[in-house]
DNA sequence: ATCGTTTATCGTAGTTTTACGATGGAATAA
DNA sequence: TTATTCCATCGTAAAACTACGATAAACGAT
């Protein structure tokens, strides 16, 4: 009898890395993440404020973080408060460093 | 008097990080990387016989590591091994163990 | 000089990324 | 309701990425 879950629950390992070091490679990207960690700032207009770039960019990249998990948003109306993903920003440390150490 | 190097010698270093990291954007680089540095392969040649793609993808692939810093190549005719470029590896590492940790 | 081996580069096609202005949607305030 | 604010998404254009087969370049061997 076959086992289910021949596809892994969690995908490979470098893919996983992959997706974030995609995500990490645009210095917009790496400053959002550094803005948002220090708590500076967390509404999408603080960024916009401090980053040189449309808007509509930087929703964009904001997008690309949360699709690769490593943001999330919360809806504070009329604004989004995005926060650090602390459970995959911990899951990519560990493999960067796994990476780097192997 | 002006001074020189109004550009600082070393570009900044988000910019530098994102280069390291969107090198390491593809999980075929990733395992590029990972059989150079595990002392594995060396030779293109080898590398084409473990990673499923073809060889002159891979080569672009091993270009694109190049010019990101992270390997270097020595012709050792017909032949080129390549290998992990020892300082950029150990700055990539240092600007994404600073950046988690920041 | 010719051949065979190894690897880089070219040419190409399809996909993805990046950036911007413009528009739309959601929610509060008036 | 209407206006305002904030942000996402749309539409678009240029650039970059990805992959492949085909070709070229470098070099040793014959």
């Amino acid at each position: 009898m076959k086992v289910l879950a021949e596809q892994p629950i969690s995908e490979n390992a470098n893919q996983e890395l992959a997706r974030f070091a995609k995500a990490l490679g645009h210095p917009t990207r790496l400053q959002i993440l550094q803005l948002l960690d220090s708590q500076a700032c967390c509404f999408t207009g603080d960024l916009v404020e401090v980053i040189p770039a449309a808007q509509s960019t930087i929703s964009q990249h904001l997008r690309e973080l949360k699709n690769a998990g490593l943001i999330q948003g919360e809806i504070n109306p009329p604004r989004v408060k995005y926060c650090i993903n602390q459970e995959n920003w911990r899951k990519a440390k560990l493999l960067f460093t796994a990476f780097f150490e192997e």
